[in-house]
Parts: C-alpha cells; structure tokens; sequence
DNA sequence: CGGCCTTTTGAATGTCTTCAAAGTGCGTGG
DNA sequence: CCACGCACTTTGAAGACATTCAAAAGGCCG
C-alpha cells in the first residue's frame, strides 16, 4: 500500500480533461457540464491491482486521479509494459460504441479515482452535434494515445538504455504538464524501476545504472518518486524526443 | 525496380476490404457500392519511395495491392519500423474527418497501388445510418491496427530475436490471410532483412542468422519473398503468439 | 525492532552489434 | 551473350551493451 503521491491534488476531477483541452478545442458549456456529470460516478482502486484482465470487456474510464499501466505478461512471467495512463488520460475509447475486448491488462500502479466513461461515450455517440467539441477532444486524445504507442516502439527498437530513460521521462513529464502536474520541470513519478525496467525492456539492475548515469551527467534529479529534468534541452538532444504538440 | 510480387493477384481491388470483414460485419449493398467506388480512384506509386513525409497531411489511402511500411528516421540514421500495411488496409484514418498530421513517414516496401479513401472517409461521416456495417468494419480496422501496434511494442520490449522473429511471420500470416493471401501457410513477404531488421530493433547480420536458425530448426522455409510456415504450432508456442482473431 | 520490498553494487556471462569481407543474384550495358 | 555493377545475403571474429546472479544497503510499515 501506497499513500496518494504528495503533488498529485486531488482536483476538481474532470476539470483535468478540460484542462488538457481547453487550449485545443472549444469545449462548449453542454461539453464541460457532461465531463462534471461523468466526474460525479468516482471509483477507487487500490494500488498494485489489476483493474481488467486480459480479454476482458473494456468499458470506458476517465483516469481522475493516480497512474495505471496497459501491460502484458508472458507464461514465464516476463512483463512487458505498454503504455502508462495519468491522470486525465481516457481509458478505452469514448468514441466507439462497440464492446471491445482488452488485449492486454490494466494495472494500477497507485490507488486510482477513476469515472466510469459509458454515459460520457453514450452521449458522445448519440448526440454528436451537440458535442462535437469534446467529441473532437476525445480524437485528440486517442492521437496522443497512438503517438505515445509510436514513441514507445521507436524507444524499445532502436534506441540505447540511456536514450530510452530520457525520452520516456520527457513524454511523461510532456503529458504530465498538460494537465498541470508539472512545475519546474520538476514532477511525481509513482513508479518502481522494476515498472520503469518491464516499460523499458530493460532489467531491473540497468535501469538502476541508467538513471545514476543520467544522475552523474547532472540531466536529473531524483529524490523519492519526485524527478527533476535539470537539462531537458540536453535530454531532448539525447533523445531526439518530439513534444506531442507538435502532433497539432 | 522490382517486379510485382507473384502471389499478390491484382483482385478486384477494394474486394480486399470485404473480404476482410465480410465474415465478421455485415455490408450494406450501399457499403459494397461505397467500396467499389472507393476503388476506382488508383494511383501508382514506386517501390522504395516516401509516399507520406513526416508531419504532412495524411489524406487516408486503402492500400489495393502491395506492401508499404511507417518508419521514423533518426538524425544519425537509425531507422525504426513501426507499422506494415499490406493489401486491404486502411492507411490514415476514415472514421475521423479532423486533418491529421502524420507522426512518422510512409515508406512503400513494394509498387504499391492505392485508392483514395477521402471519399470514403466523407461518406462514414455524413451518412452514418446508411454505413453502418462498413463504419463498423472500419473501427474493427483501427482495432486490429493497433493490436499490431501493441504486439510490435511487446516483441521489441520482452523478446529475443529469435521470438521476435517467430512472432512476425506469424502476425504478417495472420494478416496476409485475412485476404486470402495464403495459401498452405506459404506467403510472400517483399521486404529485406534490412527492413527486417529496421522493424525488429536488431542488426541485419543478427536478422540474418536469426533466420537461418529458424530455417535450421524446421520452423519455416524461405525461397526468395516467399515464406512457408512449416510448424506454426511450434512457431505461436515459441512466440506466445495470439491469433488476431481473439479480439472479436 | 523485524520483515519485506526496493535500490544499489560487483562480477561473470550472454545476446546482439559492429566491422570486415566474401558470396550470390539480377539487371544493365557493352 | 558475357561482364560488370549494384544491392542483398552470408560468414567470421572482436567488442559492446545489457543481463543474470548474488548479496548488501536502504527505507517503510506493522
């Protein structure tokens, strides 16, 4: 058990999709009353729990508060980490009224508040001119989504231990400034490097040697689950990472 | 230059894309016509040639006959393969009228001829009632799309060469399959082994022995593009591969 | 304080890469 | 028709990056 990470305010629930997009789409005032209305149905989970089994029915979730992980593991126990949710992330597509089955399972990495998305999705679906806006939000957000996917495969093909661990710590710290998490450059990272390592592809051991290496050449900080990108201009170098901005 | 692949019969073009969904969705009549007309429209292009750079406009395009690829290319030229798209699938999305712009470039494997989907993707959002079962062929599209995606990240991230190579060949199987592109678990797979070894994270040299112990142990046998799976039971259980088809 | 999970460190091993070069197949042009 | 060039495949050997094994140190909670 884990207590709620310090840095992490537990806010005014969706106001944290809202936030993401404001700057982005126009959200009209039926758009942002929905996302209140989805925020009032909060769920808690515990830390370190599956939420949803592999093959499971995937009902939508607006991820409020806490960090999730989209993970698949081997027979021989091997894990691989697909992607992460943070808070404000869309779990399961908003847009698509089809049950869909989950190829891969989710994991909770802290106690996470979560609203259950199927009347947000149920509205989006039938009442698309009345919310085109945050229906066109929700699409921004599966682009992030895929563009994250995209980064990922690039970290874990070709790039070295020490390039993988910058560019993720710049996404996260990329994703994590959308919603106001981030100041300083400086943010909460609720992770162990065993999830880092199975993200990764890495061991446990070199991921440990990777982020004293980063340490050493004064690009991070780390105390605790608290990081600080002291260099991110360096670390971008590094990495050769592209702001998910740029998508827009 | 090369040659257009034997075993890639120039079929009635779009005929790809309900052969693909015809036993898993029902087409309208009106969705077969939208696809024949769809398929009307071809452009040509050349074998290893950028067909999208990085960043344009990506205008959705279904993909009648040959193999292309999305990549990103580094500063220093590393290169990573993210995505294949073979005969009958949808490059871009139809589903979402919103310009997107591409976060990696497409790259053609092969002389690629391709449709238009701009019309097709007008249609799906305009007549939504009337296209209902193509809409939803589409989604089951965009789904099985990124189940590759996930599958890519999950080779790349916890797989040895070996595995990783396994668990292509028989997703491209999978795939090649769905449109009857297979034939006795014998495809034709136009690429490399530097493409190869650009979309598995490994060295050519390393693609190549990785081949021939696969080749040595039985597993598979290779005349030039074509592939036969000689033991795909043995191939999914080294692999821990899981059929496409699970989703549905 | 004790137990447990996580982080850290050292040393040996292994998978895969890099470098180098030879072999093969195919299209082009003399 | 043969020779040449070019791209791709194949092979060998050395070296690098990351893993595994093992164990100690640190931090948190009951």
């Amino acid at each position: 058990m884990r207590k709620p990470q310090p840095g992490v305010p537990s806010s005014a629930s969706a106001g944290m999709v809202a936030r993401r997009f404001a700057p982005l789409v126009k959200l009209s005032p039926a758009d942002l009353a929905l996302l209140d209305g989805t925020a009032s149905r909060l769920v808690h989970y515990p830390s370190r729990t599956e939420l949803l089994r592999e093959g499971e029915d995937l009902r939508p979730l607006l991820l409020v508060e806490g960090w999730a992980c989209r993970q698949r593991v081997f027979p021989d126990g091997r894990r691989q980490v697909m992607s992460f949710y943070l808070p404000g992330d869309l779990i399961g597509s908003v847009l698509d009224r089809r049950a869909q089955r989950s190829p891969s399972s989710l994991f909770t990495l802290t106690p996470v508040i979560a609203a259950d998305a199927s009347a947000l999705r149920k509205a989006l679906v039938d009442d698309q001119e009345t919310h085109a806006g945050l229906a066109q939000a929700c699409r921004l957000s599966e682009t992030f989504d895929e563009m994250c996917l995209l980064n990922h495969v690039v970290r874990l093909g070709r790039q070295t231990a020490y390039e993988r661990m910058a560019h993720l710590l710049l996404e996260i710290c990329d994703r994590l400034d959308q919603v106001g998490l981030v100041s300083n450059r400086s943010f909460t990272m609720p992770m162990t490097q065993e999830i880092l390592a199975d993200a990764l592809g890495l061991s446990i051991v070199h991921v440990n040697r990777t982020l004293q290496q980063l340490r050493r050449d004064g690009l991070i900080e780390l105390k605790g689950p608290a990081v600080v990108l002291k260099d991110d201009a360096a670390l971008a170098d590094i990495a050769d990472y592209r702001p998910l901005r740029t998508l827009i």
